[in-house]
RNA sequence: GUGGGUGUAGCUCAGUUUGGUAGAGCGGCAGGUUGUGGCCCUGUUGGCCGCGGGUUCAACUCCCGUCACUCACCCCA
């Protein structure tokens, strides 16, 4: 039985491990110094904790989650997304007690049954922040302008981001009763799963690809810009003069729909032509109703996701991971009591910080150089019977060629000196 | 769940049209005189040609099925 990893999880191999260490060691830094801290929910969850805070006609709610019952029955779910868990544990640990406004972020592993494609696994991997407490404009324009600030850090650029508000609950929805008369009379006119959709969550007919349903809205479905009320307006008209104010560039996209439940007014998404036909790096906004919705006082929120897969994809392409290439030393032995002495080097070596390898296959020499270069060792150090005979050992530096003799005894130190000066 | 593409050595791929039990490059290992890497050269290692069935004297090659990977739809990060 040849084992193989599930479908849609990746394993991350000795190779390309180091860009992932770079990346999460990159947003924990820039977070630290933005003043956001670190929070760690469990992999999973009650099962009605997404269903009720996400939404049970979403599609990942009702058809995308690992939902598993337990031994006692009670049915448990592996977190298909961040936002619900983070304020699940807000409520419950009264961190609203500690300040009014928390700002968090995260880096987690979550699980979709979807099926894979380019910039898309079953388990895949993101990153993300939220500012819990305020109503106000500056939180929704910091988290996006903050957001965009870690993109252009890490050196990216020529990204979209694509604005747009969907209003409170209440223009909301005397936007979709507007919109529901005003397409019905085309209703045929859609394609199926829209004609379903029509009924279910109108506002997701947005989403749709096909050219037939999309030139129906073109033509007949009024924009939801112009339906906001005047608090939404004034909301909205603010937000978008702070990113002006600190130059970040936008596009407003009023057919930009998210596909989970509990968004209101602000919606976003940062895509890159440099993904796939999956482009959106990132996608968030305000939820003003989950903290509520999910048993906590009524406290308004707003929020950001990023996909690390997607980010590694991005940062691949434009060279944006700096490759990592520790010096080390690598001691090249012959014959029985080299190989001792030189395990005994290695070890106090190592121990003033010196990553420092020795041969375990018991080779010749040539074999052992070999490796010693294959594995860009930037020193090495030769001990064999000429040298155990005069009490010396080489050290001999791989980029220049040249060898230098150091006394036994004093090798360690020597060497150490030698190496850092 | 639906559609397209692809499955041949550790990796990247050729060979399939015109059926005759497999090749290259890279990698790994070992050598190129007696203790010194990179470049070059030589040798060597390594594959039931995704799996199962059918046609045939004979199948990597043709037919059917199946699985896997991949891209796209749906949806999302």
């Amino acid at each position: 039985m040849q084992y193989q990893n599930i479908k849609g999880t990746k394993d991350v191999l000795p190779s390309e491990s180091y860009q992932w260490q770079y990346l999460e060691k990159f947003i924990a830094d820039f977070f630290d110094k933005n003043n956001y801290q670190e929070i760690r929910t469990p992999a999973f969850e009650m099962t009605e904790l997404f269903a009720h805070g996400v939404g049970s006609d979403t599609d990942v709610v009702s058809k995308e989650m690992y939902t598993f019952l337990d031994k006692g029955n009670t049915s448990l779910t592996l977190k298909p997304e961040l936002t619900a868990p983070v304020i699940r544990s807000y409520i419950q640990n009264r961190l609203d007690q500690i300040s009014t406004i928390v700002k968090v972020y995260y880096i987690d592993a979550l699980f979709r049954q979807e099926r894979p494609q380019k910039g898309r696994q079953r388990q895949f991997h993101q990153f993300g922040f939220e500012i819990i407490g305020s109503p106000h404009p500056e939180a929704d324009a910091e988290v996006i302008q903050t957001m965009y600030e870690l993109y252009t850090q890490l050196g990216i650029r020529d990204l979209n981001i694509r604005l747009n508000s969907i209003g409170s609950r209440e223009s909301r929805k005397n936007y979709l009763a507007i919109l529901k008369s005003e397409l019905m009379p085309f209703l045929n006119d859609f394609c199926p799963t829209c004609q379903q959709r029509f009924q279910t969550n109108i506002l997701r007919l947005f989403d749709c690809k096909a050219e037939s349903c999309q030139q129906i809205l073109a033509n007949h479905a009024p924009s939801i810009l112009d339906h906001l009320s005047e608090d939404d307006r004034i909301h909205f008209d603010e937000v978008k003069h702070l990113l002006d104010l600190t130059d970040v560039p936008y596009s407003i996209d009023n057919r930009l729909v998210r596909g989970l439940d509990y968004y209101t007014r602000t919606t976003f998404e940062i895509t890159s032509s440099l993904l796939g036909s999956q482009d959106a790096v990132c996608g968030g906004g305000r939820y003003d109703h989950l903290v509520e919705d999910l048993g906590g006082k009524p406290t308004p929120a707003v929020g950001v996701a990023s996909g690390m897969e997607r980010l590694l994809l991005i940062l691949n392409q434009i060279g944006g991971i700096p490759e990592s290439q520790k010096p080390f030393l690598f001691i090249v032995s012959l014959g029985e009591q080299a190989r001792r002495r030189g395990f005994v080097l290695a070890a106090d070596l190592r121990k003033k910080g010196i990553a420092c390898e020795t041969d375990f296959l018991r080779r010749s020499m040539k074999a052992q150089m070999r490796e010693a270069d294959k594995k860009a060792a930037k020193w090495v150090v030769i001990i064999g019977d000429n040298e155990i005979e005069k009490n010396i050992v080489f050290l001999k530096d791989m980029t220049a060629g040249n060898q230098t003799p150091f006394t036994m005894e004093t090798a360690t130190e020597e060497i150490y000196q030698y190496i850092n000066r």
